[in-house]
DNA sequence: TTTAGCACTCGATTGTTTGGAGTGCTAATT
DNA sequence: AATTAGCACTCCAAACAATCGAGTGCTAAA
């Protein structure tokens, strides 16, 4: 654990180099922080500092800027998150779309509104649950022979596809499909659909197999694209005004415009914390050697879980952005919790 | 009409300046036109041209560079639109994803094949139709008082929202719905729906009509969110590699994200040619008075159309993306077609 | 009408100088 | 022993100067 003064010190680098993104000297801290030492006495304070890995020197007549592990020390130890201030509660509130209650639409005005409100690139990740099930398959006719096909799950999402069966679609295919829809597919977890389990039901359907099988396929492909929760992102090109991205402001973008880290970006880490910081090279991706991001995690009911948060530089303002983040997340939980969950004894308000 | 000479010297400016990037001068230009003059010639017939207004220098001592009337002369009289390589067919062909039939996907690979063959931003405008028509409206419950309402458009456009209701669903409230809607709404075009329309609809329902109103207005808000065809973008940040937006990156980015000028963009224009090519500030944007866009517009059938096209600087090689995209425009057209048009006369195939 | 020749222009590149913020160390002070 | 004033030193950034060369327009000869 570091001497008071040194942790005093050492917060007060980190925030002044937050705030104006230039390396802090002795002289400029001692104006700003409260310390009733002279510079000399800090100077010294630095050189421990520096010599412990917190703070580095860009070069060696400059100030003093904080390493990775001093964000990290900042954060863990020194920060204190600020309170929420009214106007940007308020700004929250008004950014974020309750009304439509489609979770796309919610989480994507989320992200926009955490865009205006920090500046950052936002991230978000749709509710998934492992113990989704199928709320509803229906078939909708467009022509004699193809059909749309259209599946709802449990946590909203909505997925269709058309299809084009081999025979007329008549009163009697219809019927089979209602049927088969009814006793395999409604009420079962998203998980139990697959190859295996529709080659199955394909054969013990007898003579009507030929007739359902475009129909079936075309089922398994809609529970298999509902499983994946997608990920959004907003913002990015607000990145490009930070100095820290001026010359692979490129690569960034396309990293960010891949799928798989970014659902990887917001599926992993810790399970129980509610907010989760990283800093650095702490996200494991050589890209975002010099970003951060603040991800929380919201719960619709139980077992689904999303998250939502901020990706910019390494020079951001923890502090701040902390406490709007967590309250954006409770408000999407919320939200979802009320348009989604089963609904239990609790009443209902308008 | 430019004397013979002359054009030759301005198309051999035009695609030495695209292809290089770099001012071309007289000495440049002799090495690489095929003319038999020498440069104080040429010197001589740029300076015409300089004056004409189709080329301009960047400083005294510069090579020329073509002006906006520069490029629009070339690309109206001059250019001579390239064969498409039968591997660029391939790369496009391989790009779209024929399968899935959901215009939303098709156009989204399209976007995706446009930037990787180009290395620009693509733009594309989902189908629209005047005549779009409500193909099928559904009701799913997903508790007692809630239910998800499902629209689908004969462009095969889906579009769901959940809609709560102040009473019970019960077979009774099922069964008065899909007589409203079988009555109201099924065939009957989108643009026919509105406020106007429901509340009369309402008020000819009498004692239904309290509880169908917030189904009622669920389906409106449906068939307005289905009447705007999304614009989607692909492919901004390959936009940031060009030298040409090295200042204002951002800017052009933020605008690229706004709705409302995407959708200028690609719907305005002449509804006669195929395919159209805006230089610089005739794209009517401030923000776009670098870039130039192609665009094509593709057709469903008689009634439905949509558009697909790049956005990158001016100095980008028309001729050999002009067939690139209407290539792709015809793809977008054929399969399409075949998925959504009305079934004619004429069989289908596999 | 074309061309060789030439003086001229001006951005890009490279080198030089200077100022100042910030440092670490030393010696004096508390 | 901890703190501080003082000072020599470092090194970046900004300003300034010098040079280079591609490209031009003009003139006069072919």
């Amino acid at each position: 654990m570091l001497p008071p003064r040194r942790q005093k010190i050492l917060a007060a680098i980190v925030e002044q180099y937050i705030e104006t993104g230039e390396p802090v000297g002795s002289k400029a801290l001692l104006a700003n922080a409260g310390l009733d030492v002279s510079s000399a006495t800090i100077r010294n304070e630095m050189a421990e500092l520096t010599a412990l890995g917190f703070i580095t020197q860009p070069h060696t007549s400059a100030g003093r800027v904080p390493t990775e592990y001093g964000y990290r020390y900042y954060v863990d130890n020194l920060m204190q998150p600020k309170e929420l201030e009214e106007n940007e509660r308020r700004r929250i509130e008004a950014g974020v779309d309750y009304r439509s209650g489609d979770p796309e639409i919610l989480l994507e005005t989320a992200g926009e509104a955490l865009v205006n409100l920090t500046n950052f690139a936002a991230i978000s990740k749709a509710p998934s649950d492992e113990n989704a099930f199928i709320r509803n398959i229906e078939m909708v006719p467009i022509s004699p022979k193809k059909a749309m096909v259209v599946l709802l799950t449990s946590t909203g999402i909505l997925k269709s596809k058309p299809c084009r069966t081999d025979v007329e679609i008549d009163a009697d295919l219809r019927k089979t499909f209602i049927d088969v829809v009814d006793q395999n597919f409604l009420g079962k977890p998203l998980s139990s659909v697959g190859t295996v389990m529709i080659q199955t039901l394909a054969a013990s359907l007898g003579a009507k197999a030929l007739s359902m099988s475009p129909l079936l396929v075309t089922i398994a492909d809609l529970v298999e694209a509902a499983s994946v929760s997608e990920v959004n992102l907003a913002g990015q090109s607000n990145l490009l005004g930070y100095k820290e991205y001026d010359d692979n402001a490129g690569q960034l973008l396309d990293f960010l415009h891949r799928e798989e880290p970014l659902n990887m970006l917001v599926s992993s880490g810790d399970t129980d914390s509610d907010i989760e910081i990283r800093i650095g090279s702490e996200n494991r991706y050589k890209e975002l050697e010099n970003s951060s991001m603040i991800i929380s995690k919201y719960k619709i009911g139980e077992n689904a879980t999303g998250a939502i948060g901020i990706i910019g530089p390494t020079r951001m303002n923890y502090s701040k952005l902390v406490p709007s983040i967590k309250y954006l997340s409770e408000i999407i939980s919320k939200v979802l919790s009320d348009v989604y969950e089963e609904e239990t004894s609790s009443g209902e308000e308008g």
